[in-house]
DNA sequence: CTTGACCTTCCACCGCACTGGAAGGTCAAG
DNA sequence: CTTGACCTTCCAGTGCGGTGGAAGGTCAAG
């Protein structure tokens, strides 16, 4: 199959297939003698595969480990619950700062609410953050 | 004041203060006979305020814009209560997306967690994402 | 007078995951 | 034979908030 058929089973486009096959997350393909790439059908696996990567928040490089592992021949389970679960506790992590965050941005708004510009300090830039 | 001196003062870098002059964050200085900025005390004001809206999570393009405001001769209030409204709202968003996606991947390690290799489809990449 | 810390400009690069575009080759339909 | 869709490679740019480094000027202390 061609790249663009490829591209659009997959729904990506030709840009990123070429692009992942240099990043080292689709092996390179077969080509036609005119220089085509062919692709086996089983790319499509491989490609829906780093979509769900990506849907759990794991970065292309993480993505390409459990690949090769697999490309390797060993059975990459191990490796991906390990990255499921530092995931876990990243976004643990990113939802409790946000939360914080939430708090604090909240507070500066409400005392923002009823703005009393009178009362703002000219040299100061604003007084309600 | 130099650069060097404001940079410490402000806990930050002369590259960064170097950066948000030419990013429209802070108004270019004066300078010595011999070139080197010469900052008023005042600006620690503003990176003071530009460090809080940071700590907001505001981009550097948004306090950019408070700042012009408040140069302009106006008070910013209202302008900034309404970036801050915007802001909670934007992580309202983001926590609960977040939350969400804990919910999917802490589902996908917990039937990782004791993988079965054996069970696998070696022509999968893996079973357990 | 020299040393070392400080300052200047300018240009390039970081990570991340693409995206755009130029210049050219290939293929099938009409 | 031409047209238009598709393919190739290569180089460069996106957004964000800086950071690194080179080449050169300035300043105060010893």
């Amino acid at each position: 199959m061609r790249i663009g058929e490829l591209a659009q089973a997959s729904g990506t486009t030709t840009k990123t297939l070429r692009y992942y096959e240099q990043a080292g997350l689709l092996p390179a393909p077969e080509r036609t003698i005119t220089g085509y790439r062919d692709y086996e059908p089983a790319t499509l696996q491989r490609l829906n595969f780093i979509r769900r990567g990506q849907a759990a928040g794991l970065t292309l490089a993480q993505i390409r480990e459990v690949l090769h592992v697999r490309d390797a021949g060993a059975a990459p389970c191990h490796h991906v619950r390990e990255l499921l679960d530092s995931r876990v506790h990243q976004l643990d992590r990113q939802i409790a700062d946000l939360q914080a965050l939430r708090e604090t941005v909240t507070e500066l708004r409400d005392a923002a609410a009823e703005p009393d510009p009178g009362a703002c300090d000219p040299t100061a830039v604003c007084r309600y953050l």
